[in-house]
DNA sequence: GTCTATAATTTGATAGAC
DNA sequence: GTCTATCAAATTATAGAC
């Protein structure tokens, strides 16, 4: 994977989880980049094939998150951390929560990772945690997760984050 | 307020909720009420205009369906019926769970609604509640309805919403 | 790998007739 | 209140030179 095409999709990202799919267009990140939109299209075929790369990295680089806190912690901490660590000092979104409200306004290659990456949440999740419900419970954890992100967002407050995800462990 | 601009704030509504403020153009909407685009900006001169005109809406028709639940079920129980009953058959989002993760790529007009309807329900939902700490269980509650409305979306499954939600009460 | 140039389309918005 | 006509800008994307 090239430099450029990686910075890409760094630029790709934090816009995709600030403004959503449709907030940012080529010539934005070329002209961040120092670069024109052609060339954009050098790394990245089409806008779709650029979101679903940045979807497949971040889910990626998320579950590897999650693994290397899951050994100091118990499993519920370690996706509270993950999604901690990811809101960040910006309040950025996660990403597939952005994309999931979207969903339906976004071309089919990017709309099929969504479910691929909340199964493996609720799945991964599910296994390492006890209780009569593990699953139902693992639900719950990701839907509190997600929505505390939102509502930092709402109070541009990472605390309303806090707040919402602190009775979770 | 006239009946076309209530069909367009409909129309822009369920557009909204399920692609985003992106997911639609004025164009869009004239072509399924069987108008033209320049009609559209009769009613509403800007689509920021629109948007915001249909947040404030959402927003009063929400916490009037939350305050009629209220007489028959606890607040959290009502809070619950209320987000499952907007989710709908369509699975539909959240309206100010759409602008709250796109709300880096919103007009300010549109924006500077999310955080009167969020605080509204904050507030609202912390007085109605006991226990030791009520706004922070208010923030859970809320994060959780939220979230489980977008597990429903990414899994193309309002069983998600019911499971995600189902320990709150 | 980046550029210039450009095509094709869409978008938000306006002017003015009916 | 709706229409035709139109504008200016932006967007995704492509062709071909360097």
């Amino acid at each position: 994977m090239n430099e450029t095409a990686e910075r890409l999709m760094d630029l790709a990202e934090a816009h995709m989880r600030n403004g959503g799919y449709g907030g940012f267009s080529f010539r934005d990140l070329a002209a961040e980049l120092g670069i024109k939109s052609a060339s954009v299209h050098h790394h990245f075929p089409t806008k779709a094939t650029l979101a679903a790369a940045v979807a497949r990295r971040y889910a990626e680089r998320f579950f590897a998150a999650v693994a290397r806190r899951s050994d100091a912690e118990d499993a519920i901490a370690a996706y509270r951390s993950a999604f901690k660590a990811a809101l960040g000092r910006d309040r950025l979104m996660c990403l597939f929560g952005v994309l999931s409200v979207e969903a339906g306004g976004l071309p089919p290659e990017v709309a099929h990772e969504i479910p691929l990456f909340f199964r493996q949440c609720i799945d991964d999740l599910s296994q390492r945690i006890g209780g009569p419900d593990p699953e139902a419970r693992a639900f719950q954890v990701i839907a509190t997760l997600e929505g505390g992100m939102m509502l930092a967002r709402a109070y541009q407050d990472t605390e309303a984050f806090d707040r919402a995800v602190a009775g979770l462990v």
